[in-house]
DNA sequence: GAAATAGTGTCTCTTAGACAGTATCAA
DNA sequence: TTGATACTGTCTAAGAGACACTATTTC
């Protein structure tokens, strides 16, 4: 029954077609996240094409898997599509932070055919604004408190835009998106990808307070962040004024070689964010 | 340039040819955990057909997307594929615990073509011996220990079962899958999915022993379990009997309604597991 | 009774968080 | 000088882990 000679492998991957098999397509999507103006904002793009067309989503589009006019055959792995995709919709980078998100596969999801998508979590430092192309008629950071997403169940089809919900199942995606980045930042360093090489104690607690959505205390959450080895490294430097309205100038740092946070900053208990 | 309007979308969806895009498959690989004998166990079937035929793997195979010969369009999500390629492949259900783990897309996974495998972790509690079907020529609970995964970097190529090393990049999803397990323990009631209704705080402790590679302090785990809100709650019951060699029977408890663990079971940080 | 297992008491060390105080800067 | 911001000191409560002790059961 079983075909375990090298000459019968050989012969058996000859004769297979792949198209003969799994119409289905494959695509990425990526959350893309950032700090604007203190708040915590997602790139979202305007679809230009059916379906969902004028709706907005998240940027991404298909994995590339097929020949081009060329002859040659693309062949990208699923993080380099999500960058693609980004750049090409976008003009963004994800040059500070990329992971897998998980994989959406419900058969219903997209319209035209058996299409399952492997969601990307990006972050970025201090972006231009974008420009859109390829499929997208539009795109622009969307501060997150301005999507409705009921921070507890976004996923029952909330995260809306200037009215319109967003495209496909994108809204729980990016829900999904946003409490993965809440919980890293508490276990690891993920804060620091949100801002350049080097910062101040002050820029990093702005972007707890921005992602978590609530207020940090300023002394304690200092203390701590020295407390935990690899986090932060001293660079000497201070800041080259102190704030808008009076206040010390502070320290710079650059961050650690920790890969995970211990102690953790574990988030306040308390029940939902306040924005 | 874009297109908006309703009729425009119900065109462009007509002309839609899935056949004419993407030849790429997807498939869903599972990584079944459980105790036997004490011992953390991962299901693993020998493979009927090449690739890599006679080599050891995880349950697995193509998600549905095709016509069946009645010409009914069979369309599952791909949680039900897991489920189904599990039964079909080991006759193992799935019952206690399923969850994504994540989607492995390299272009040279699979020597056919290019396949997309999304990956679950699963939990069974009390399982038979498993019995194979489908393109598994055999299947086995295997202890992990006898498999050579360094505990780091298991990614490298290892995982290795009576010195042959698993199909595909499967050694990596083990790991993951492995890590994944680890790390919730921490912080959720995972343990209590590998064990029955009803259990003592003995057996729960067994699973942390099993799954974490290193011995738990007994009367600090007994006390700290109880003291996580949520975790288990009393049935009133005992054991019908103390331990083979003496001892005090054992309160039982169910596992309780908390979702997560506050505050949380840390492992300890020390390096590696003993086994 | 001896050995084993269940469960509790208690001590020390560390951490979280509240609060207050000092240091330094802009206007 | 005022007010803001950076940073530090200190106190309290709670948790982690070590250790020892009591309770109950099997052999």
């Amino acid at each position: 029954m079983s075909i375990t000679g090298p000459d019968e492998e050989r012969e058996f991957l000859a004769a297979y077609r792949p198209e003969d098999y799994h119409p289905v397509a494959v695509t990425v999507d990526t959350v893309a996240l950032t700090l604007r103006g203190g708040a915590l904002s997602v790139l979202l793009i305007r679809r230009a094409m059916p379906p969902f067309a004028g709706f907005w989503a998240l940027p991404g589009g298909f994995v590339r898997t097929d020949k081009t006019a060329s002859g040659h055959l693309v062949e990208e792995d699923l993080d380099e599509a999500a960058m693609r995709e980004l750049t090409e919709e976008t003009g963004i980078l994800a040059d500070s932070h990329l992971e897998q998100l998980a994989t959406y596969g419900d058969p219903t999801r997209d319209p035209r055919m058996r299409v399952i998508t492997v969601a990307y979590l990006a972050l970025v430092v201090d972006p231009p604004d974008p420009v859109s192309g390829g499929d997208a008629a539009d795109a622009a950071w969307t501060p997150v408190a301005e999507l409705n997403l009921a921070t507890a169940d976004a996923a029952a089809g909330a995260g809306a835009r200037r009215g319109r919900p967003l495209a496909f199942d994108h809204a729980r995606i990016l829900a999904d998106g946003l409490e993965r980045a809440r919980a890293k930042l508490e276990y690891t360093p993920l804060a620091t990808a949100f801002l350049g090489p080097e910062f101040t104690i002050a820029e990093l607690r702005a972007v707890y307070e921005a992602v978590w959505g609530r207020r940090v205390h300023p002394g304690n959450f200092h203390r701590k962040v020295l407390s935990v080895p690899g986090f932060v490294v001293e660079t000497g430097q201070v800041t080259e004024r102190g704030g808008p309205r009076g206040g010390r100038r502070a320290q710079l740092y650059r961050a650690g070689d920790a890969r995970l946070l211990h102690p953790a900053l574990l988030r306040p208990a308390g029940e939902g964010a306040e924005q």
